[in-house]
DNA sequence: ACCTGAACACCGTTCAAGT
DNA sequence: ACCTGAACACCGTTCAAGT
């Protein structure tokens, strides 16, 4: 309404932060929070930090190397107990791992393609170790475990996580419709178990799938 | 070259094969076969079919419902063995399973998304439904135990899978140097894991990751 | 009913030109 | 060195107009 008639000033122009690359992640983070990840995309963080999309590549490879630096940063709040048995802690830290994604089941999704080798992500892996080895697992089968404990979370974060999504709950309604019509000649094994598949909230199927895990991981020899 | 001065009348013109859902998904497959998911857009398929991309929607949705029907498609190649022990028949199907995903990794990231209820999954659903039970695996837990076998496999071709991905073979090089690179005391149990971490191929970590899913399902009761 | 071209409202990334 | 506007080469989806 009352716009100027001549560019404001250097000393007139609110403080513009210079660009950082943890300015950019930050002002990703701000736009998935506010809008969802289909909105993150360059051109719309670059208008957050008033400038434009040329301008981030100075500070960011590209959109993978932005999206790997956003869920390392995620990460920065899965945190284990100081105390307590290795088998709670474990699973306490695995829940708080899976709350994260299950929030932004986006970056959830992302991360199976965009991988991290983030500090924290590093952090997450070794408590992860540290746990199974207090717990007696061997190192090897240790090693490899951590892979599908952390796999499982992200699954069903991507798969079902909370955030309003439409296309998703639609997805889901569709699984549930099909087997609750599952023809018991064709898919016997579906009819007869029927709403059992879909059973369940998230969170208890994250539980038991913990414990699934861990028994397996400690019980599975390697070769 | 030789361009004609005029359009070929209908009798000249190459026969077109008239659209259909299943030409569309089959044009998508080959597109991904022939040039890898990226390149796999409503406009690249219309290309394909010799015709424009808003013809396409009278057959399909949109982009996702389109993609949901590739990887149906996809899972029509994936059936189990006829004889044989119970965990033989289901270790070879979720193997079989994997190998289709290994293959077509863009599909198996875009299936943690996308989901499918169509006729292919809702059968290989059934037939570990049905192997289960004949393993003796009580019937809650193995209508929730099919989600993880099947998660497992996903996540890892998602993470990575065969096919020539430069990003994706830079990010896991990536995870391996910083692990190799671990300093042992922010990262103990990472350092003295060291190599175990990254160490084996796919094929292997599948097979063992597959054992241990069993071997957990079947032995964790639910509450 | 099916098909089409053109348009709308976007993308990521590059690059020459500015400071 | 950093920042910018403009351009390039794309997207998905809609819609009025044709057959």
């Amino acid at each position: 309404m009352t716009a100027p008639d001549r560019p404001l000033s250097r000393r007139e122009r609110p403080a513009k932060p210079p660009l950082t690359r943890a300015g950019i992640v930050a002002a990703g983070l701000a736009v998935l929070e506010a809008e969802g990840m289909e909105k993150v995309t360059m051109r719309r963080i670059a208008a957050e930090l008033d400038t434009g999309a040329a301008s981030l590549y100075v500070y960011v490879q590209n959109t993978a190397d932005l999206h790997a630096q956003m869920l390392d940063e995620l990460l920065a709040g899965v945190t284990p107990a100081e105390t307590g048995a290795w088998l709670t802690r474990l699973i306490d830290l695995l829940e708080s791992y899976a709350a994260v994604l299950f929030q932004h089941p986006e970056i959830a999704r992302l991360s199976m393609s965009t991988h991290t080798s983030g500090p924290n992500y590093l952090r997450l892996l070794d408590t992860i170790l540290g746990l199974l080895g207090e717990g007696g697992v061997p190192e090897n089968q240790a090693a490899w475990g951590v892979d599908i404990l952390l796999a499982y979370p992200t699954f069903l974060a991507a798969e079902r996580g909370s955030r309003a999504q439409p296309r998703n709950a639609r997805d889901f309604a569709d699984l549930a419709t099909h087997v609750a019509a599952a023809d018991p000649y064709t898919l016997p094994h579906v009819a007869a178990a029927g709403d059992e598949i879909v059973s369940g909230t998230p969170a208890a199927r994250l539980r038991w799938g913990i414990t699934v895990l861990i028994n397996g991981i400690t019980q599975t020899e390697r070769a």
